[in-house]
DNA sequence: TTTATTAATCGTATATTTGCGATGAACTAT
DNA sequence: ATAGTTCATCGCAAATATACGATTAATAAA
């Protein structure tokens, strides 16, 4: 890609809303999430029997939400055991209800 | 890509989600609708005054988020006056709201 | 040690996204 | 009618994302 030699400069906060949501901008990951967010405990690779896809496929998508920081996974061999990750998950949660916060946003009617 | 013959189908809630989030999935998406949203009235293109990025280039992003339904825009000759979809914000709060509800997810520790 | 299980990673093919300049469409103003 | 303004769209190039099968790594079980 052509890159702007002056790159725009985007906040962190910017930068981070915008890391999340790409993170969730994949059905397959909203509904990986779901299925560990449902889990009365954590979950394991059963996704790749819950979810038709290939076991790699599967795995690389779970690399991209340990990445975002939503979930966390520990080794448990020859399993690895997946689970939200409280933390951030709340992070995201007040970060997405600021940003979609309805009295910041358009106070007026634009029509 | 070689694509699955029987692919993974999805709830509307699934593929409304990814949508919403694909769409702030850029930064500068995510500014453009800060700016949007912080104007005491709407918005035109002076986006392109404040946003070092080719006109082109911001009217695609801008068509990405009219696509997402998160703004609306009117056409106001030689201008188009762009802003929030009230609506669709407050779809997209309660959305976001519900999925990163911290009650849902991860009710016990995983550790 | 050998075998089985689980999951990550590699390599590859294809699709999509991103960015730009150039052009075109729509309308105003002169 | 002509020229100017604003913005969308086209066409291109390069980067990323997505999906798969094959392979590898790590460990447990035999």
């Amino acid at each position: 890609m052509k890159r702007t030699l002056s790159a725009v400069e985007y906040s962190g906060d910017e930068e981070g809303m915008a890391s999340i949501a790409k993170a969730i901008s994949h059905p397959v990951r909203i509904r990986i999430l779901k299925l560990l967010a449902s889990q009365q405990c954590c979950f394991t690779g059963e996704l790749t029997e819950v979810i038709p896809m290939a076991q790699s496929t599967i795995s690389q998508h779970l690399k991209a939400l340990l990445d975002s920081g939503l979930i966390q996974g520990e080794i448990n061999p020859p399993k690895v055991r997946y689970c939200i990750h409280r933390e951030n998950w709340l992070k995201a949660y007040s970060m997405f209800g600021g940003f979609f916060n309805a009295d910041l946003a358009c106070r007026y009617d634009c029509r």
